[in-house]
DNA sequence: TCTGGGGTCCTAGGACCC
DNA sequence: TCTGGGGTCCTAGGACCC
């Protein structure tokens, strides 16, 4: 049984992210709605929300619903920046933390009373560090479970703080729309307004087989739980990511097979690239379909060994579409994307041998000069357990 | 709501094995 | 010829999240 001791955990959340960076960089942005597009909505300043602009919407209708926005280019390098500022800032403030995005994340501030004062102090001396040190609204949440602090953050929106007070869980929980139950999308939310539950008080009254049997048994099991606030999930550090992937819309413009396999290549191209970046490999090939009506398909295929290699991954990748070549002259393609899952690492799976020298599988050709104390490396030969010749895995 | 790009987890059926 | 129970892996789709 799960008993919530103390509000040790926060949740802390960057406000509207891309938008902010723009304002904290171009001070004539600050007050006016800004929208990082172009194209769809990546981020609204809450200027620009309050004319009715969210995110993933598109950017005609950004415009016209906000016409004195500015609408400013993403500037990824920029927001990665800033994020790791905040994240060290983070990793500063308390032993664990557990990212979620790019923006926002878990921190585990048990027992830190004698040295860095309670949960909500805590709280609140991040915010004003994130502010001074980095330039950027942030809001925490900070309760006794993961759940709850996600809910506090959001509430507490925009450049707030709200801590949940142990005790009165679920006084704050109950009263709120089933929609802040995480788990719950337009689906979800659907069915439970169906069956006329609006509220967490109405999900909490039901008998959880009920939930089972009206959204399925991971679903079901989870809101119960999380209408009685019983969230056991520890804060911690994330596993490692389980696929990569790329994919690029296409618009509603027919296009040939040449300029379809074109983009297929590039998307390959990538998406190895990262996967080497990351020392991984990959057994799984995803091919991501999406028609003319917008419904979506995979096709996948699992290799006999995982690779990183673009030819590889490039043949996978071609015979699904070439197989799927009929499918998508009946129905027209609008996006197409590769994904790689199945990941495992690169390293560690055998050695480099050279005189009495040896070096890991992954080494890159910089270490292996080091290591053998040469200039002169310019190639070589791999041996895996078996000690069969295996593709050079050096840098490209 | 005329829809980008990057991810996660769950479900269900079928193949295959013992 | 008909047949149980348990497990793993693969494929495909669905829902959700930022």
């Amino acid at each position: 049984v799960f008993v919530p001791t103390e509000a040790s955990v926060l949740h802390a959340d960057l406000d509207s992210f891309y938008a902010s960076v723009e304002q904290r960089d171009d001070p004539s942005l600050l007050g006016r709605p800004v929208i990082v597009g172009p194209g769809v909505v990546l981020a609204a300043s809450y200027e620009a929300k309050a004319c009715g602009v969210y995110s993933g919407m598109g950017a005609n209708k950004a415009r016209r619903l906000c016409p004195d926005a500015a609408v400013v280019p993403c500037r990824m390098e920029a927001y990665s920046e800033a994020s790791k500022a905040v994240f060290e800032i983070f990793e500063d403030t308390a032993p664990v933390v557990e990212a979620l995005s790019i923006d926002e994340a878990f921190l585990d501030v048990r027992g830190m009373e004698h040295f860095a004062g309670t949960p909500p102090e805590i709280a609140a001396r991040l915010r004003r560090r994130v502010r001074a040190e980095v330039g950027l609204p942030i809001s925490v949440g900070v309760a006794p479970t993961k759940f709850l602090a996600k809910v506090a953050s959001a509430v507490a929106k925009p450049d707030g703080l709200l801590v949940v007070p142990p005790g009165r869980e679920l006084e704050f929980l109950h009263p709120l729309p089933v929609e802040r139950l995480s788990g719950v999308g337009p689906k979800t939310a659907a069915r439970l307004h169906d069956a006329g539950l609006s509220t967490v008080r109405q999900v909490a009254e039901l008998p959880e087989t009920q939930l089972v049997d009206m959204l399925g048994r991971a679903v079901g099991r989870q809101l119960h739980a999380l209408a009685h606030n019983r969230d056991p999930r520890r804060v911690q550090v994330r596993r490692r990511r389980r696929s990569i992937g790329a994919q690029h819309a296409l618009g509603r413009r027919s296009r040939s097979p040449e300029a379809i396999d074109a983009t297929l290549v590039a998307l390959v191209d990538r998406v190895t690239g990262r996967l080497r970046k990351a020392r991984r490999v990959a057994r799984t090939v995803v091919l991501r379909l999406r028609f003319a009506d917008f419904e979506r398909a995979t096709r996948s295929r699992t290799l006999g060994e995982p690779t990183d290699r673009t030819p590889t991954v490039l043949a996978a990748a071609r015979a699904l579409l070439d197989a799927a070549q009929p499918t998508i002259e009946e129905r027209g393609i609008t996006l197409i994307g590769v994904a790689l899952s199945n990941l495992e690492d690169a390293g560690g799976r055998g050695q480099l041998v050279l005189d009495d020298r040896t070096a890991t599988l992954d080494s890159t050709l910089d270490e292996l000069r080091e290591r053998f104390g040469t200039e002169a490396i310019t190639r070589a030969v791999l041996l895996d357990r078996d000690e069969a010749p295996v593709m050079p895995r050096l840098p490209d």
